[in-house]
DNA sequence: CTAATTTGACCTGT
DNA sequence: ACAGGTCAAATTAG
């Protein structure tokens, strides 16, 4: 809750904003990557370094973890420093009486943990999961596992993920992401390495580049999709408080606009 | 033995 | 009250 406005804020949205557009113009590259690798398995051998789907979604999903959090840290969502098992700060609502067995209470909904999911043939990225949860879920016939970072009691990481299994098609996987990952758990080798091809900038300028058409649902290729929540974040009328410039704006509308909601 | 998973009870919001 | 999410003791895996 607490902003600062110092003058070196200004300087820092633009950095942000520049870092914002950076990865997502990494994960768009790094998903057309991916596209033109399931639509052709064949280009896999050219004699560039040629990454295989599991990277290649790998950096999606990095990229677009990094851009969303820069977003959310520059809104005011301010990361808290550690949580450990604190000792019994807020007794949360509830009508006063904690509990009668087990001593537990205290369950913290996530207020502005930004969700997105992942529909994915595998539940595999690189982050280490600590499974503490599996449940039936009404009109599912698999049920949904409930998984947390490995390093929540470490570094008081938040980031926790849903996985269920896609009825239609089993071997597919629906990961629901809810939180940033404020560990330093780093992926073992996302070093993509798509320099010297284009900046970000040319590639912004030539945009032009659009015209494949992603038609591959042909046969069981596994597809992707990314859907985002934001709960209820910037409800206020006027959202060019900012100072990012109109067509940068009108780019990550466009990329919201590309996102549907989800619940 | 240590760490991760399983599993049913418990908690919370609708 | 119900359905979904979480805790933690018991169990299993490394």
């Amino acid at each position: 809750m607490v902003c600062p406005e110092t003058e070196s804020e200004s300087v820092s949205l633009k950095r942000k904003k520049v870092m914002i557009m950076k990865e997502l113009v990494k994960g768009q590259e790094a998903a057309t990557q991916l596209m033109l690798l399931l639509e052709n398995p064949s280009w896999s051998d050219t004699d560039r370094d040629s990454l295989s789907s599991q990277e290649l979604m790998a950096n999606v999903l990095t990229s677009f973890t990094q851009a969303l959090s820069i977003i959310t840290a520059s809104a005011d969502d301010v990361i808290p420093p550690l949580n450990l098992h604190s000792s019994g700060d807020d007794q949360c609502s509830g009508s006063g009486k904690r509990s009668q067995k087990g001593g537990r209470g205290r369950y913290h909904r996530r207020r502005s943990a930004l969700t997105w999911t992942v529909l994915s043939s595998t539940t595999e990225d690189n982050h280490a999961w600590r499974k503490y949860g599996q449940k039936g879920i009404l009109n599912s016939e698999f049920p949904r596992s409930y998984l947390r970072c490995s390093h929540k009691y470490d570094q008081g990481c938040k980031a926790t993920k849903q996985v269920q299994r896609c009825e239609e098609n089993p071997d597919m996987y629906q990961t629901t992401y809810i939180g940033m990952h404020t560990c330093n758990a780093k992926p073992p080798k996302a070093t993509h390495s798509t320099t010297n091809s284009t900046t970000w900038e040319s590639y912004l300028l030539n945009s032009d580049r659009d015209s494949k058409v992603p038609n591959v649902h042909d046969h069981h290729s596994p597809s992707l999709t990314i859907k985002r929540e934001f709960p209820k974040e910037n409800t206020s009328s006027d959202v060019t408080d900012h100072n990012l410039d109109p067509s940068l704006w009108s780019e990550l509308k466009d990329f919201e606009s590309s996102i549907q909601p989800y619940h």
